[in-house]
DNA sequence: CCTGAAACTTTGCGCGCGTAAATTTTTTAT
DNA sequence: ATAAAAAATTTACGCGCGCAAAGTTTCAGG
């Protein structure tokens, strides 16, 4: 297996001129089907492959596709991360993954960095804080932009995401139904950009269902959210915060933290007739099953959310709609025991 | 702010010559101070940034790092992942981030995808299918190349990672001093490439200790470490095959689904006196502060592992040393409730 | 003020490939 | 078989920058 430097080097040890390996190289398709076994039988006996550097000058439009999120560490967004990857390489591009972590300077710096890239498009999980907001839109008119999990409004060619109101009538809905009405458990200042809608969700269901609301917000800032919902929630125990024996946290990995708070306190939590009191969270985070007792929840489509943003990036990059679409996936209900 | 297409024009306009802004942009360092406040100057007025590909079309070396582990999904992963991208941001370099998936032929195309990057170098964390091994062997004979997480003998310009023996003996010893002398929890074929050290070390240190160890190994496959840590758990428990009320796990995964376990099948865990069971881990995963009980464990030096791993790609690149390094860092021992 | 090094400018080539136009070859349809 | 259509080839230019060589300016130290 030689190294051959260059397509015309290639393109004559092949016996094809090299605009037509160019092609081949574009799209196999687009070549005779006799000129494209020439090609991959040479393929198979020299080791080339164009240079990407040198493509991508030339070409208006790459085949790269940036995937940001904004924390990584978080199995939420490595999940949804992984299954766009994968979409992104059946399509025939090449995803580049990068994560904010939490940080809004950093998402400056990659979408910045993003640019230069020229990517053909990007999928954007925006961060929640509002100072990149108008950056954000500027990026998203010059570069093919799908949000997904937290809207920006009029930003991008389409957002993906879940249904909130939906997702927080069902499982408040559930809890009503199986005991008392839930409080509200969540961050003062949330990192996570769709805590707002999911307190305004919970507060709807609730009039909606003729209940009063009670919401508790603890301190706490950055992306260490079962830390936040543990000590947050000692102390909202300890003061006796709660005014029900159910809490619906904002999010899986508050709730994570709270049955910690209540395993320490003390407190046997679930649905079962020894149990004082229920905790319920939203997502289904992939590590929600594990808990003890396993948490209740409602679970995020992730799929579809992945499928249908792929898809909606797709289409933008190829002129697409003339509308921005807004695309909202319904949760499912997750009954384990601790609710 | 006026668009700029070239550098050729940057230049005019700056009233700098062009390969002077060339020497800029590799380092600003490089040129004097009273030019670089032109420059730079110009910069504030004008939208201009290098295309990135035709500067690493000519450049022999890039900026380009790559950072490839087995699974982003997991939270170790992403964790060390962001720390070491950290770092490469902070010694001027641009890292791109891959995950495997647990796909041994993703690692290939990974590794694959990376040679047309031209990076300057690889931090790798492999797999464990021995599949690879080769081929690894061959991409890090060509690119400067730093393992991590998990060792290839004679791979790469240096190995970063855990003293798997000095863990074990430290939570081994912890174990028989405090209880009954622990069981080993892991997977028969096990996707973390750490495994076989493990369970090496766990021998060794009952040995050691003039214990008889005993290993459970369950079935499964794939990187859901949780769901296989609790269906075997259960089976475990429902066939009493943990010799000893201790349990020690081959990775904090698996201990958080024995405890999944624990619970379903009703047994109190800890080190309290009303506790039917003790269950330890390995790692100090970010989780396993979380669970119920809170989980005992020992630590990986997550923080030194990438910060050491990434100077020892810097040093590689540079030249380098001769002899391939091995550095293992100490563990420490993490004592919750759960053992 | 002189001198030499350091920094800068000018000039010009080359990288590997995209891409367009004109021509030739091959395939398909009549 | 012949004409028309499709695909390949030849030729040639351009992209934006790295990089080297030679000449010119700037600056520090004596």
């Amino acid at each position: 297996m030689a190294k051959i430097k260059n397509m015309e080097e290639f393109a004559a040890l092949s016996g094809v001129s090299r605009p037509t390996i160019s092609k081949y190289f574009h799209d196999p398709a687009s070549v005779r089907d006799t000129t494209r076994e020439r090609i991959e039988e040479a393929l198979e006996q020299y080791d080339y492959r164009p240079n990407i550097y040198a493509i991508n000058q030339n070409r208006k439009l790459t085949k790269n596709v940036g995937v940001v999120v904004p924390y990584l560490a978080d199995p939420f967004f490595a999940e949804i991360a992984r299954s766009i990857e994968q979409r992104c390489l059946d399509a025939g591009y090449r995803p580049s993954l990068f994560s904010s972590h939490g940080d809004p300077l950093l998402e400056v710096d990659i979408l910045n960095g993003l640019r230069s890239l020229k990517p053909a498009g990007v999928l954007l999980a925006p961060l929640a804080r509002s100072a990149n907001k108008s950056l954000v839109a500027k990026f998203a008119r010059d570069v093919p932009t799908v949000l997904f999990d937290s809207n920006v409004p009029d930003v991008g060619a389409a957002f993906v995401g879940s249904d909130n109101p939906q997702l927080s009538m069902l499982i408040v809905d559930y809890l009503c139904r199986t005991g008392e009405p839930p409080c509200f458990f969540e961050m003062k200042n949330p990192s996570n950009p769709n805590a707002n809608k999911r307190r305004q969700s919970y507060y709807t269901a609730m009039e909606a269902l003729g209940h009063e609301p009670h919401v508790v917000s603890v301190e706490g800032d950055g992306w260490g959210f079962e830390e936040i919902g543990r000590e947050g929630g000692r102390i909202a125990l300890e003061t006796k915060q709660f005014k029900t024996d159910t809490v619906l946290c904002s999010n899986d990995r508050l709730a994570i933290g709270l049955l910690t708070a209540c395993y320490e306190h003390g407190l046997r939590v679930g649905r079962s007739a020894d149990s004082t009191i229920r905790v319920a969270g939203q997502d289904d985070h992939p590590f929600a099953r594990f808990t003890c007792p396993p948490l209740t929840t409602v679970a995020q489509n992730y799929d579809l959310i992945s499928q249908y943003a792929v898809e909606a990036l797709l289409s933008a990059m190829q002129g697409g709609k003339e509308s921005r679409e807004i695309k909202l996936f319904e949760g499912k209900l997750v009954m384990r025991q601790s609710a």
